[in-house]
DNA sequence: AAATATTTTTAGGTGAACCTAAAAAGAAGT
DNA sequence: ACTTCTTTTTAGGTTCACCTAAAAATATTT
């Protein structure tokens, strides 16, 4: 008598909570304050206060009042469902369309509120079932399913060693403009060529030929596979 | 300081009364009652009261108390904003994705309320500037132009008259799938051969081979470029 | 022209998703 | 342990888009 995820009808506006709550848990692995969901989303404590009781009566997250909210294996199957939906027009925006990978984000979101179950299958199969998004984060299948390689940050690597671009931090547009400008595309192979001491910054050699020095931070937002 | 219509943000709700209002209207013709607007959207007409003071006030439309209300120059460029993306992703769902022409409205529905002109013109691009939707509705350009080539009801043709499919009623899906059963489609070539006198049904012959009766009914939602 | 019927508007109310301000619970510091 | 600070919840309010019921305006009949 317990209805599964898709049959049941989410709002713009659940289905967002359920996405925050869903990345803020590491995917469902720790449990996530009301604070830090009103933060993700710009709303205040109250407001979250008020949805998450609406989320726990539908059975996508568990609560209990002060002890912060877990998601459910219900919930994680809705949030994987919309994080589909979005790689995959992500994908077909950049692909299709010939967005740059720094302007999907925005339209991305509204796209993945649409409701058609076929709609988003059949979009999968014109792209081809990509197995990751524009910026590498990978696309759940149909059933939720997801394989993630390894990877480690660029900041994690040794002096001297190499990998491929796998994957980039796809929240901030600024920056995946500056991947562009030096030179950095999922798929780049990077040489770190030496760690500067001092501020944690690295010199890379990009395809072969590029010298370009990055901050830690940027490190820290690139992600690699390791040769 | 009047703000155009793609300067000014307008809630799915609202792009739908405008979007109802300039059907009823005949394309801003003809001037259109509350109830009409309730009937046509599924509401009551007090709530058609409530949003016809808010969309007034916004511009899109003329609005005295007790004599209906007629849609602006603004209201129309609006309308046919939201009706060109409508028919654009219809394009793109029957052409890229395989849908079936009686599949594609509800999800069109959903897709044209996405708040982006960029993604329209590069959908637009991408399909290859479609002239009308898998129907044979016209599909606005960028401007809000439309082109209509002469048409007729099928039901106004002359017995032993020729003709071209150019365009079907698309609100209807049962209607659509009859109209794949019995073999019509846009761009059929189709013959009145008989008018029956009794219930002005008609016996066509559709694309020289395949002879079959459509009710008066049917004939009036199929329009015809004559030879 | 008056009476009746229809259409439209107003008045007041609901649920969704937000808000501010205040109260309550929990965590931290001494 | 007790005070102080932080987090979370509750209480009460707003706007949006809907609703019902009643009142007002317009149309139609006789």
């Amino acid at each position: 008598m317990n209805k599964t995820v898709d049959e049941m009808s989410f709002s713009f506006a659940e289905e967002n909570y359920i996405k925050a709550i869903f990345h803020l848990s590491n995917w469902g692995e720790i449990s996530v304050s009301t604070n830090s969901i009103a933060d993700q989303l710009n709303t205040k404590p109250a407001s979250v206060s008020d949805m998450i009781k609406k989320l726990a009566n539908k059975g996508v997250i568990n609560y209990r009042k002060y002890q912060g909210v877990e998601i459910t294996s219900k919930g994680k199957s809705l949030a994987l469902q919309v994080i589909r939906k979005h790689r995959l027009w992500e994908v077909f925006l950049v692909e299709k369309l010939r967005f740059k990978w720094d302007e999907v984000h925005e339209i991305a979101e509204q796209l993945e509120h649409v409701k058609s179950p076929r709609l988003t299958d059949k979009l999968d199969e014109f792209l081809g079932y990509p197995k990751v998004d524009p910026h590498g984060d990978p696309i759940p299948n149909k059933n939720g399913e997801v394989k993630v390689g390894p990877k480690l940050g660029l900041s994690q690597m040794e002096e001297g060693s190499q990998g491929t671009v796998v994957q980039v931090d796809d929240s901030n547009p600024a920056f995946l403009k500056y991947l562009d400008k030096i030179g950095i595309y999922i798929g780049a192979r990077i040489k770190v060529n030496e760690r500067v001491e001092f501020d944690g910054s690295l010199e890379l050699i990009i395809d072969n030929n590029q010298k370009q020095f990055v901050s830690s931070e940027a490190a820290n937002n690139i992600l690699v596979a390791k040769e």
